[in-house]
DNA sequence: TACAATTATAGTAACTATTATCATTATTGA
DNA sequence: TCAATAATGATAATAGTTACTATAATTGTA
């Protein structure tokens, strides 16, 4: 198996990430740590968020608009998708923990988790309206 | 605005989706649709696919594997995705209404409503282990 | 039934987001 | 310092979806 190798450019990102309170897309991260790094490829930020999703050190949020973002914040928690404008935003919820058991009562498998998007018009949608 | 006209292939690829159990992707409806009418179009099931989904009688479901699936089912239901296959199925879980209230106490914003989709193993995929 | 207006289609090209390839560079452990 | 190997940047390739356009189908009216 690959040992992982430390890379400065994965690092940047990672911080990036971190630091970001909104939930970045892939491109949004590129267009950031570009200025750290300028010529930084956008498959190396690809390829760097997807390893972070995979060791658990950074969650993907797939929106129905098509657009995939990235979060920093590992422990689970639930998220808010502006109908108007796409931003996605964290939301303060105790997680419920009890509905996978719920929702496995009538059904023919496992259920291990979920996930939980809310939708609406942000604060920053409504004043323009 | 434009009226809706008639077609065989819409009413077609209707049909199919309300017949079917599963949560069809846009090829599985192509293909299928294909048999009945072998010369349609990629392009014209994408296009009333979405044009269901608009009209509300079709719902889409955003998987995080990349992967769009459709449903003729209107009335809100929830979602199971399995890690292994990716197919999609019904679950049977009464609506949590309440819960887009809770999730707007602390929320600057208004909350409309939520989808939530279930991760596990279906029960093919169990016997396969 | 015929016709005109308009929408939908098939076929294809274009587009977007993401992943794969590969020669070069960086990191790591000895 | 050096060898082994992982990561990068640049680019090509891919997959899923949408846009375009000439032709065909549908619809309301006479």
């Amino acid at each position: 198996m690959a040992t992982l190798k430390y890379s400065r450019q994965r690092e940047s990102i990672q911080e990036f990430l971190n630091a970001s309170c909104d939930h970045p897309t892939a491109d949004d991260v590129y267009m950031n740590v570009r200025q750290q790094y300028p010529n930084i490829s956008l498959g190396t930020v690809y390829r760097n968020l997807n390893l972070l999703a995979e060791l658990g050190e950074a969650i993907k949020i797939t929106t129905p608009n098509g657009g995939v973002h990235f979060d920093g914040r590992t422990e689970p928690h639930y998220h808010f998708c502006c109908n108007e404008c796409g931003n996605v935003l964290d939301l303060e919820l105790e997680q419920l923990n009890c509905i996978n058991e719920a929702a496995g009562k009538n059904f023919d498998g496992v259920i291990e988790s979920h996930e939980m998007l809310f939708y609406g018009t942000c604060k920053d949608c409504l004043k323009q309206n």
